[in-house]
DNA sequence: GCTCAAGTAAACAAATCTGTTTACCCATTT
DNA sequence: AAATGGGTAAACAGATTTGTTTACTTGAGC
C-alpha cells in the first residue's frame, strides 16, 4: 500500500548516504571502531551497494575527510561571505566560532588529527587527505591575512593554526572549553606582526 | 646449554615490561589496530601473565598513559632541574625540547591526543587519564609561569599549554616541525602579559 | 626434599571484522 | 515484452579479536 509515489525523503545519491552515516559514525566512535555493519545499517543501503562505491573501508574513510573539510569549507562560507567584515574580524569570528563549537559536548576533536593518530603510517592515502585538510585550513589563515599589512604574513597564519589546533585538541581532552580570552589573544599574535614602520592600514 | 646463570638483561616486574612493550606499539599502531597477542609477544610474557596484571586491554591502556606521563616527567626533569635558568627560559626550553621532538620521524602526536579519539564516550577511565596528562601538563606551565611577574598566570599557562597542543598537532599531521620562532612566539605571548605596573623582576 | 607461587605455551571459545558471493527484485528504457 | 542497471538481503569465507582455560615448568624458601 506504500508503493503510491513516496515522496522521497532525500534523493541523496547512495554515496553520498553512505559517506554521511559513516561521517557521523567514524566522528562519535573512531575509525577503527566502528564496524562497516553499523555503517551500512545506518546508510540504509546493503553491504553490496558499499563496496561498489568504496572497495575498501579506508577509501570510504578518505571520502569522509574530504566531506569533512567540504563541510566546514561551506561553514565558514557562510559565517564570512554575507557580513562586511574586515579581515581582522574575520579571523576573530573564527576563533569565536570555533571556541562555541569546541565547548560543546558533541565536539570530538579535529576528524584529521584522529584519524591521523589512527593510520599514520599504515595508510598513505588517508594521510594525505589528513594532510590536504590541514593544508587548506592553513591556506584560509593565509588569504586573510595576506591584506593585513603584516610582517611575515605566512608565519602569522601558521600561528593562528597552531592555536586553532591547540584550542581544538585541549578542548576535546579537558572536556571543556578555554577558559581565556581568545579575541584578546589572537589580536595580540596579530599586532605582534605589526612592526612601527607599517603603515596602518585604518586599524585593520 | 645456556641454563648457565644468565646474566637477565633487565629484570623488570613482568608488569613493566608489558605496559614497555605496550606502550610502544600503542604510539607507532594506535589502541584498536594494536592486539593483545602481538603486546604479549613483544613483552616476552604470555597472555595468562597479561591478563593477571590487566583483566582487560582498557585497564593496559590507562597504565600505558600513566607512564607516558611520567616518562615526560622525567624528561623534563632532567632537562631543568640541572641547569641554572630561570622561569622564562625553562619555558623556552620546554619549547624547543618539543620543536625537537616533534620534528622527528618518530613523532607520532600526544598519545592522550590519540587515546581520546579512539575512546572518547567509551571509556571512562581512559577519558580520565587523558585528562590527568593534560591536567599534569597545564599545571607545569603554572609552577613556572608562577615567579614570573605577569598579569593573569593561569591564564597564560593555558595559552602556553595550547601553543605546545597545537605544535604537537600540526607537526603530526603535516609530518613536518613548526617553520616558525617559536621561542619569539613563546616570550612575545609572555610579555603580553606584562603590563607596565608590574615592576620589573630583573628581565625574567 | 617438598611445597607453592609465578610463569609458559597452547588450545579453545565466542564474537566480530572486512570483504565476497549468490539469488533475487524492480523500475526504466528500448 | 524483454533486457538491463542498480539495488536488496543474506549466507558465507577466512582472518582476527579479546579473553579463558588447561596442563606443564621452574625456581626459591622452609
Amino acid at each position: 500500500m506504500n508503493n503510491e509515489l513516496e515522496v522521497l525523503p532525500e534523493n541523496i545519491p547512495k554515496r553520498m548516504q553512505i559517506i554521511q552515516a559513516a561521517y557521523k559514525l567514524f566522528t562519535e566512535n573512531g575509525f577503527y571502531a566502528t564496524g562497516v555493519d553499523l555503517i551500512m545499517r545506518q546508510a540504509g543501503v546493503s553491504k553490496r551497494t558499499m563496496y561498489v562505491y568504496f572497495p575498501t573501508k579506508n577509501d570510504l574513510i578518505v571520502a569522509v575527510l574530504e566531506l569533512y573539510r567540504s563541510n566546514y569549507e561551506q561553514s565558514l562560507n557562510g559565517l564570512l561571505t554575507s557580513s562586511d567584515l574586515n579581515n581582522r574580524e574575520k579571523i576573530l569570528a573564527i576563533f569565536d566560532d570555533a571556541r562555541n563549537w569546541f565547548g560543546d559536548d558533541q565536539h570530538h576533536g579535529c576528524l584529521a588529527v584522529n584519524a591521523m593518530g589512527e593510520f599514520a603510517g599504515k595508510d598513505s592515502a588517508i594521510e594525505t587527505a589528513c594532510r590536504i585538510f590541514k593544508t587548506w585550513e592553513l591556506g584560509v589563515f593565509r588569504e586573510l591575512v595576506k591584506d593585513i599589512p603584516v610582517d611575515a604574513p605566512d608565519e602569522l597564519a601558521f600561528k593562528l593554526l597552531l592555536l586553532l589546533e591547540g584550542m581544538g585538541a585541549v578542548a576535546h581532552v579537558m572536556g571543556q572549553p578555554c577558559p581565556i580570552d581568545i579575541a584578546q589573544m589572537v589580536n595580540d599574535l596579530i599586532d605582534s606582526h605589526r612592526s612601527a614602520n607599517l603603515t596602518d592600514g585604518g586599524g585593520i
